[in-house]
RNA sequence: GGCGCCAUAGCCAAGUGGUAAGGCGACGGUCUGCAAAACCGUUAUUCACCAGUUCGAAUCUGGUUGGCGCCUCCA
């Protein structure tokens, strides 16, 4: 089996093979930073992460590149209202993103370039565009000749005809076209703004990632990802764009993540706030989240709401439980050689194929809760060591691609001394079988907040799960 | 109006021609002082509905109904 990825443009998977076979170019649009990230920011910065971890996996290096656009009329509304600088509006919101995509365990791109710092790069391209009219300036303006470029609508699947009919013009834009998109705006009095051959302003919105996609990854670059909201008009104009003023083909493989509804709980300020990232993180374990999000493929839309995030939770934990099934083993056994199992051959091979098909996260997930079956029951049946711990490798191999399963957290060890005593006081109970004693101390952790399981080799603590 | 997507068990969710993964929940059993966890078993003869193609369809085609997204800023 190869990998095949879909393809927005084509609508179809395709087979991957990379323009350089040596290291893979992949540019994932960020945000635009006027407020704190959402969790469908959360999403695409996710689903982008689970493809690079995938490919790294099989071997391949990877080049990532995600944005910032940190100069927008919102952004700059946001300052006006607030009094301060456009840049500390977005900074503000940088830091938010970052403490999301940390805590949610995304992996660093290899740049974070913003609109701001590639002004050189924006204006040549803006140049090229001009010279070769495809773009005209007007009043300070630069915009882009959407009639001059043949491809225009091939990835949105639209015609130019069809899109006259709604296409309308804000006073003071001199289009030729209703259709033509800013390339360059020009800066309004009080307004944020960079010297320019046709005067002082500042890129519109699509030109940056043109310019900097191209920058950090060549003319031609194997993905580009992003929510689905933004293949138009987004994703269009860049193609527009970047294909006008190199001649080249943009991106071999145009990869969309669905949207995150918030539904079955009615919109209300409440949900509001729950669709901020920052805030469900204050309600629900990273992991949770992360898991939740991976179990629906990357492309299909996903409800968000506490219901599921409980649900998740609860499966997350029988993963966890399996991996504990192995140091129950290792705890008898002593340290043991890994002996390859049928289990996780099968799993192992199972697992890669759903990848490998559009990186389909869900139904890898499945083969995650076969593999924790067969180390279970192998546990309990007593199995060699060494293949309960051949499984429970391959089980953390698996989750570390999709990077769930979270272990060693350090909080699951450390009690108060309060939690620990009670816990003695109730083994104690236990052994004089002074049943209704050791249920009343059990109850008193409970209150605490921690569990207790009582374990062939002992008692077990742990914190109850939040969610 | 234009472009596109989706309807699979109580809930979530895989499955794009060969006879319905997985999870949550529920129920029964084993184990346990009791629980928990784990394991075993049960929980869709059927994939919104109607036609059609095919030896064979949840999967392909046409239609119907019901959701949704984009077409303006949106991940």
């Amino acid at each position: 089996m190869a990998l095949r990825i879909y393809d927005t443009l084509r609508r179809d998977k395709v087979e991957f093979t990379p323009v350089n076979p040596n290291e893979v170019g992949m540019y994932v649009c960020g945000m635009t930073v006027q407020g704190p990230p959402h969790v469908g920011h959360a999403r695409a910065a996710l689903s982008g992460d689970v493809i690079r971890r995938f490919l790294q996996s099989t071997g391949r290096r990877v080049r990532y590149v995600t944005n910032f656009t940190d100069v927008d009329d919102k952004i700059i509304e946001r300052a006006a209202e607030e009094g301060i600088d456009f840049r500390a509006v977005a900074e503000r919101n940088i830091a938010a993103y970052f403490r999301v995509s940390d805590a949610l365990r995304i992996h660093r791109a290899d740049y974070y370039p913003r609109a701001t710092e590639h002004i050189p790069e924006i204006l040549t391209m803006i140049e090229e565009l001009v010279a070769s009219g495809h773009a005209y300036p007007s009043n300070g303006d630069v915009y882009y000749r959407v009639d001059r470029f043949g491809g225009y609508g091939k990835l949105s699947g639209r015609r130019l005809e069809d899109m006259r009919a709604g296409a309308r013009i804000d006073p003071g834009e001199a289009k030729e076209n209703p259709l033509d998109f800013a390339l360059w705006k020009a800066a309004k009095p009080g307004e944020p703004s960079w010297k320019s051959p046709w005067g002082e302003g500042r890129p519109g919105w699509h030109i940056e990632c043109s310019a900097m996609s191209t920058k950090y990854l060549g003319r031609t670059f194997d993905l580009h990802g992003g929510g689905a909201d933004l293949i138009f008009p987004h994703h269009e104009n860049e193609i527009a764009q970047s294909e006008a003023a190199t001649g080249q083909p943009f991106v071999h493989f145009w990869v969309h993540n669905g949207m995150v509804n918030l539904t079955g709980e009615k919109m209300s300020k409440s949900t509001q706030h729950f669709f901020l990232a920052e805030e469900v993180l204050s309600e629900f374990d990273p992991e949770t989240i992360r898991y939740y999000l991976l179990s629906t493929h990357y492309r299909s839309p996903i409800e968000f709401n506490r219901e599921r995030l409980a649900e998740a939770g609860a499966a997350l934990r029988r993963l966890k439980t399996a991996l504990e099934s192995e140091q129950r083993v290792l705890a008898a056994a002593g340290p043991v050689e890994r002996v390859p199992s049928e289990a996780s051959r099968q799993a192992r091979s199972a697992f890669h194929e759903a990848m490998e098909d559009d990186f389909n996260s869900a139904r890898a997930l499945g083969h995650l809760f076969d593999l924790a079956r067969d180390l279970n029951r192998a546990a309990d049946e007593g199995a060699p060591a060494g293949e309960v711990t051949d499984m429970a490798a391959t089980l953390r191999e698996m989750a570390d691609i999709l990077g769930v399963i979270w272990e060693g957290k350090g909080d699951e060890l450390a009690f108060p001394e309060e939690v620990t005593r009670l816990a003695e006081a109730r083994e104690a109970a236990r052994k004089d079988r002074n049943w209704k004693m050791a249920d009343e101390l059990r109850q008193q952790l409970l209150d605490r907040g921690v569990l207790v399981e009582d374990r062939p080799g002992g008692p077990l603590l742990r914190w109850k799960p939040r969610d």
